[in-house]
RNA sequence: GCCGAGGUAGCCAAGCCCGGUAUGGCGGUGGUCUCGAAAACCACUGGUCCCUGACCUCGGGAGUUCGAAUCUCUCCCUCGGCGCCA
């Protein structure tokens, strides 16, 4: 959520913004007049109240008789006045909080303009294509052969788009999740596990409310739905706190299952690159608003090394204004190449969404003691999303006779076993 | 799910029965005093705005009233007890 004394002073740098972001942008019309006769009607309501607060106060003085029935009588009609602007006030607010919470986050001036994917730019690119000598396969062959990953099973318990691991595969997995939250255990982060289950408060905080609530599970009796990225119930727990600045900067970091409905999606469906339900370890961090900048770049570098420390061919794309999410002012994408599929698959996003998160989910500090209390900024970004992981980590690391090494990162996790080989 | 107690400013409380427009303490900041500090004392310490001032703010919403933290209805949340339960 943008503050709105930045939309008022300068609307047109907005609509710039809109049009950058390939959005429309009646949204920010809409907001203006809406706030334009707003504004009048407050006015005009302080004024009736300031008579009414001051008569009020002689009322129980007057003696009774004609002036004091005659004084109830206008401050009736008064009254009368104000809820009538209450009611429009009432209308007009509804209006303009719905499109400030529909105006997405300002991008940074280092953000590229452009329309869509294909104006994102490549940053860097790390690794070395594997040579394999053989024609690599692609990950559900090699799921399917070392019968690590059941698809048809997991279709009987919840339906097309949900997978069950297995044994080596299961266990991968669960050493992938542990080596991430290791590392970012090291690195200073602290480890929690908050509740799967988000309501529509946390959603609102963090952005995903309302722009993005086709795509979640949404529990109707409850009114709660399944968290579509740990990014909302860790980011969550603050909402609605003033912190100390000297706790500054608060780094956490979750494993947690993620649900999205991918509704409309038909398109590379095979495998696991997109599901409705899946593992990620995230990275969340609340800092002050002069070192955002600088903690975006850590925070990238964070994700990156444990792609490293897989080994793990990858690139960083900035993304472009047409392609960046809603809440975020700037964000990285970190994609793996998959050699099966021959194609990068995005494994983590990055961002920064400076005070635009904080100011939705009411999150604070004070700058000095009893001062003011101002938004932090929030950042967050995925170390890493499994099930890409999972696919290059099969692919890059498969062999001619269909097993497939495994990383060396990953060996402690797996009481040393440096192979998955077929159990058939 | 049932019963009970609660939700007041950064924090803790009072005010509610009996309606008159936010009371105290803690913490904090500044000042007086001091070589300096402590103590003591004084002032300030929720938000918004077109800032000499006004308006708003007592969990949210609705109602009654000239006027609601206070009365009524409703919803939400927290805590405790009981029930159920992996």
């Amino acid at each position: 959520m943008l503050d709105v004394n930045v939309i008022r002073a300068d609307p047109d740098a907005i609509r710039t913004m809109l049009v950058d972001r390939n959005k429309p942008t009646d949204v920010l019309d809409r907001f203006l007049e809406a706030d334009a006769e707003w504004r009048m009607l407050t006015q005009s309501s302080n004024e009736l109240r300031k008579v009414r607060n001051a008569e009020s106060l002689r009322i129980p003085k007057l003696p009774a008789g004609a002036e004091k029935d005659g004084v109830i009588a206008s401050m009736r009609e008064i009254g009368d006045r104000i809820k009538g602007n209450e009611e429009r006030m009432s209308v007009l607010d509804g209006i303009r909080e719905d499109c400030v919470l529909n105006i997405p986050n300002i991008p940074h001036a280092s953000v590229p303009v452009g329309r869509d994917s294909g104006d994102n730019v490549v940053v860097c690119e790390w690794g070395e294509r594997r040579e394999f000598g053989f024609a690599p396969k692609e990950h559900p062959e090699i799921a399917e052969d070392l019968d690590i990953i059941d698809f048809d099973r997991a279709v009987k318990v919840a339906g097309s788009g949900f997978y069950c691991l297995k044994g080596d595969g299961a266990r991968l997995e669960r050493a992938l999740i542990s080596y991430f939250l290791d590392s970012h255990h090291d690195r200073g982060y602290t480890e929690v596990f908050p509740p799967v289950i988000v309501n529509k408060e946390a959603l609102i905080g963090t952005g995903q409310y309302p722009n993005l609530k086709d795509d979640m599970y949404h529990l109707e009796r409850d009114d709660l739905f399944l968290n579509p990225t740990a990014e909302v119930p860790v980011t969550n727990l603050f909402r609605d706190e003033i912190l100390e600045k000297e706790a500054l900067p608060i780094k956490y970091t979750a494993y947690l299952p993620s649900f999205r409905r991918e509704a409309g999606r038909h398109a590379d469906t095979r495998g696991i690159i997109r599901v409705h339900e899946f593992n990620k370890v995230e990275m969340v961090r609340f800092v002050l608003p002069e070192t955002s900048w600088a903690a975006l770049e850590e925070l990238r570098n964070d994700a990156e090394s444990l792609i490293r420390g897989l080994g793990l061919p990858y690139r960083v794309l900035l993304l472009c204004t047409g392609d960046m999410s809603f809440s975020c002012a700037k964000c990285y994408d970190l994609e793996l190449y998959a050699p099966g599929k021959d194609a990068w698959l995005e494994a983590s996003s990055c961002s920064n969404f400076t005070d635009f998160q904080a100011r939705r989910a009411r999150i604070k500090y004070r700058p000095e003691p009893h001062m003011r209390s101002e938004f932090i900024h929030t950042l967050n970004g995925s170390g890493l999303a499994l099930p890409r992981t999972m696919v290059a980590v099969l692919e890059n690391y498969q062999n001619r006779d269909g097993s497939v090494t495994v990383p060396e990162v990953l060996r402690p996790y797996m009481k040393g076993q440096e192979v998955i080989a077929s159990r058939r």
